[in-house]
RNA sequence: GACCCCAUCGUCUAGAGGCCUAGGACGUCACCCUUUCACGGUGAAGACACGGGUUCGACUCCCGUUGGGGUCGCCA
């Protein structure tokens, strides 16, 4: 059994998004499957929209990921005079030929297909036609002679065998007027030189794939397998935009997204293992296969996307979840903690992180502790701290103030023991509470709340909010 | 428009002719837990696009219709 090689090959024209990001993600998972080869090529022949930046941000998205690859990256426009020489051997060997056609004259072609209401199909007029008929003056690019009878079948293992006939297909440019190599070919050639065994990308390179297989077999490789897995569409089911999702990688690092969650999701959205929903990385790699990828699109569903997150954001070693927020808890709250504050942060972190969906909201949760006196509440929370609330503070504090060691259990106890003395709910005391110590009326158990604050600065708060 | 692909709850999906009274997850709703919000638990509503075949028997196979998507560049 010969060793499995992928790649993924993105052209570096903007950020890594999603849809890019679940076909890496499969390629990788396949390799690694297989104890394969995972290759990354970037295909930056586009000199003119190819940038370094996105280069960058292509290698950044995948580390985030936790998507390694193998060797070197391959970078597709140095490899421009190897993907020259193939398509000089086809000259030479008759497979592909000298078209002098003006853009001029492809565009009437084209305008004439189009008020004919037919695809637009270059006519070979140059294909059989003597070289000596060239114009002056006239830089030619060169065609590939594709077959003109028959078929071409994909064996896909996504899509299985998809049949198209040649007579569809017309005799695409593979050099330009300048020299240099179109997509079609320059990837045929790499994939080929890099030894790529299987090619898995996205349902939209479903037609390249059989103008490749041509190429493949006129350039004499072997002709990969190939995977073309549904592209992922947006919540209305239209193409993916970017108010649907469609962002960089780092846009949802930013979101508060967690590497892990979006890899689970990634992974469940075109592809499942039975009634699996939680699938660790480990267990993704053991499982991972062609043959249970869907071939019908998905939608990209933020919703279940925070479900996961919430999920892992609970499964998250404390330590490791503080480091991972530590970036947004300067931002939400304005400060870098120290030694001590970080304390404080580890001590509500069990109670946080049961409630928060992504890392943003997290660092929120932290907000209270380092709120400047006298606690701005909002406008929720103000409706608990009314006169009546007002009294009862008071009386809490005079309560708490009896508290010696002041720990959760015993803050509680004596809370506890006021709301029976007064014959009042525990919450008609526990809400106003929330409202003066954090400012809403959502928090973290209260009397965690208060062990954390300690009691200087609840009874401060407190004596603030009682007015 | 031509070619190609797709079609199970709102969403992601399980399902390889009888195991389906169509399963799971997210979401929704109800109840329980409860100091808030979550978490957790229990339960409910919710789908095989439609029409023809094939078969003793179709969610599963075939054909058509409808709907959705992709591709039709000297971009990748």
């Amino acid at each position: 059994m010969t060793k499995i090689v992928t790649r993924f090959a993105p052209s570096p024209t903007g950020y890594l998004h999603i849809g890019g990001a679940r076909t890496a993600l499969f390629n990788w998972l396949f390799s690694r499957h297989h104890g394969g080869t995972f290759l990354l090529r970037i295909e930056d022949t586009d000199r003119e929209r190819s940038t370094e930046d996105a280069v960058q941000k292509i290698f950044q998205g995948l580390k985030w990921l936790g998507i390694d690859w193998d060797g070197e990256p391959v970078m597709q426009f140095s490899r421009m005079n190897r993907h020259a020489e193939v398509a000089h051997k086809m000259l030479a060997e008759g497979k592909a030929y000298h078209c002098y056609c003006s853009p001029e004259e492809l565009e009437e072609m084209r305008n004439k297909a189009k008020a004919e209401g037919r695809p637009m199909r270059y006519d070979g007029r140059w294909r059989d036609r003597d070289p000596k008929d060239a114009p002056a003056g006239v830089k030619p690019v060169v065609r590939f002679k594709a077959p003109q009878i028959g078929s071409t079948v994909i064996n896909d293992h996504v899509q299985g065998d998809v049949t198209f006939q040649n007579e569809q297909l017309d005799d695409l440019i593979i050099l330009r007027s300048d020299g240099t190599p179109t997509y079609n070919l320059s990837v045929v050639v790499d994939d080929h030189d890099m030894g790529v065994t299987h090619i898995i990308r996205g349902d939209d390179h479903l037609t390249n794939a059989a103008r490749q297989t041509q190429l493949y077999i006129a350039a004499g490789f072997a002709v990969p397998d190939f995977a073309h897995i549904p592209l992922i569409h947006g919540s209305d089911g239209a193409k993916l935009s970017k108010r649907h999702g469609a962002l960089g990688t780092e846009a949802y690092a930013d979101m508060g997204y967690l590497p892990a969650a979006m890899r689970n999701y990634l992974l469940r959205l075109g592809w499942s293992h039975g009634d699996e929903e939680i699938i660790s990385t480990q267990q993704a790699i053991e499982w991972f296969g062609l043959d249970h990828v869907g071939r019908s699109p998905a939608r990209f569903d933020f919703v279940k996307l925070n479900n996961l997150n919430g999920h892992y954001i609970r499964h998250t070693p404390d330590d490791e979840l503080l480091t991972a927020a530590l970036p947004f808890i300067e931002k939400k709250c304005g400060l870098q903690p120290n030694q001590a504050q970080q304390m404080q942060i580890k001590a509500i972190l069990p109670a946080a992180k049961e409630r928060a969906k992504d890392l943003n909201e997290l660092a929120e949760a932290f907000a209270f502790l380092f709120a400047v006196r006298p606690i701005a509440p909002d406008a929720a929370a103000q409706k608990h701290l009314d006169d009546a609330a007002k009294a009862r503070i008071k009386t809490m504090i005079e309560t708490l103030t009896g508290v010696s060691d002041w720990t959760a259990a015993n803050t509680e106890a004596a809370i506890r023991a006021l709301s029976e003395t007064q014959q009042v709910k525990l919450g008609q005391l526990a809400q106003p509470l929330r409202a003066a110590l954090t400012g809403k009326t959502v928090s973290p158990p209260i009397f965690d709340v208060l062990a954390v604050l300690g009691r200087e600065e609840t009874l401060a708060r407190l004596a603030d909010a009682a007015g």
